[in-house]
DNA sequence: TCAGCTTACAGTCGTGTTGACCAGAAGGCG
DNA sequence: CGCCTTCTGGTCAACACGACTGTAAGCTGA
């Protein structure tokens, strides 16, 4: 055992962070905002954003101010992911990580800050990272890719308003794979969740297509709704 | 702020325990064993198995050990539920609980020790629990319930081998409705994943019904298994 | 101005899944 | 030996969903 036996078990908050960015095969790619560790251990290195839990704050609370302090945006979704405690994971002392993963504006996460200390990489092309952090994003990712299968998280990624084919282009970058605009429009008409804003997004060679708005009260049913999972935390 | 400031947040390990018992209506039910508590705070009241982690021990490992040490059984299913830590959860300090949840054969849990601080009760009509435990609870038959319709745990809850009558009982069971027999046969053998022994389980007034064994190995993409999520944990 | 281009949007068709239902098989029991 | 039970295999219709076709409606450029 490596660690000092009167040592206590400490423990951490961290958050992976995704959004959107235009990708070079016209599909946008997840990216997600890394930190440069500045103390040991794995100084240096590239980790998730996090720190220490203080006493008096909550676990959702703790993540969403990470995630302030590292991109200056609030989350349109957060929810705990994991928690991650293998003794081993950290060379110094037993630290057990409780990580949380959101999801936060493109256009929004566009203007986020980047300084020296924060760089954004594309979230399947990841550099070696420091702990086991390697490990939590493809979890994340692992975790993202399936939940959009079957939920509508996927708006949390756009603004108010958007087009179905805007939509349509984060569920293609998110699973990595095209679809059909003609099924894909059926399947979210059909699942109620949408309400047209009787506008319409001018400006492109094309028939201007309608503006939807994301309607979360919308024909859902009690038991298929996750418990104590807020979708629009505060920040 | 209810806590000292100097305090440290205390990390603690609690899983939530399943088993089937024989109900009224000829349709199991849910069992899960609970703990009196024998110190304060809350002392007296009935609370989920547990305890603070130590420093060299596994996340897993440690709810493995407090399900031994309360049952004598070793979990046949076992899996991270969720982290509680809201800060007034508990009334002395700040308490984050890494919380699992276990399934238990049945069989062996009717032979399961149930001493004056141990008593098993049904899942679904609990008593008023210490601290959040009773939210817990919820949340483990919620994700019981919906896991158990899109993955093969299920068998957990029985011996090695088992007819589909047996193994119907438990979805039925779980699922708090009933299910066709002729279709529940017909999905179940569509899953793959199920191996007939050859041998057959007699005595019954009526068609002796084949004995079937639960195959992991087949016909299992890879890309619908969950990232580190072990079905055998070693107890 | 008008052909032509692009995307929005609507509908059809075939397939696979699933629930409801039916019928024969194969044991024990009176 | 009839009769009960459950086991087991099958049909049928409703539904969901992917593939595909066709029309609508804007903008652009010659």
């Amino acid at each position: 055992m490596p660690h000092q036996l009167d040592a206590p078990t400490r423990l951490a908050v961290s958050t992976v962070i995704f959004t959107l960015r235009p990708g070079a095969a016209g599909r946008a790619v997840l990216w997600t905002p890394l930190v440069r560790r500045t103390r040991e251990p794995q100084l240096g290195l590239w980790a998730l954003p996090g720190g220490w839990l203080p006493v008096n704050e909550e676990l959702e609370v703790a993540a969403a101010r990470t995630l302030r302090a590292t991109t200056g945006l609030a989350p349109k979704y957060l929810e705990q992911l994991y928690t991650f405690g293998e003794v081993n994971r950290s060379p110094d002392a037993r630290v057990v990580s409780v990580v949380y993963w959101a999801l936060v504006q493109s256009d929004e996460a566009a203007r986020a800050a980047a300084g020296p200390n924060v760089r954004w990489v594309p979230a399947d092309t990841l550099p070696g990272l420091a702990f086991d952090h390697n490990r939590i994003v493809e979890y994340a990712l692992w975790r993202l890719r399936t939940k959009v299968e079957y939920t509508e998280i996927a708006h949390a990624f756009l603004g108010g308003t958007f087009t179905l084919a805007e939509l349509r282009e984060v569920y293609e970058a998110v699973l990595q794979r095209s679809l059909d605009p003609a099924n894909f429009r059926r399947t979210m008409i059909a699942s109620g969740r949408l309400r047209e804003t009787g506008e319409f997004q001018a400006g492109a060679a094309h028939r201007p297509p309608k503006l939807y708005r994301y309607d979360p009260s919308a024909t859902r049913t009690a038991d298929d709704r996750e418990p104590f999972q807020s979708e629009r935390p505060a920040s």
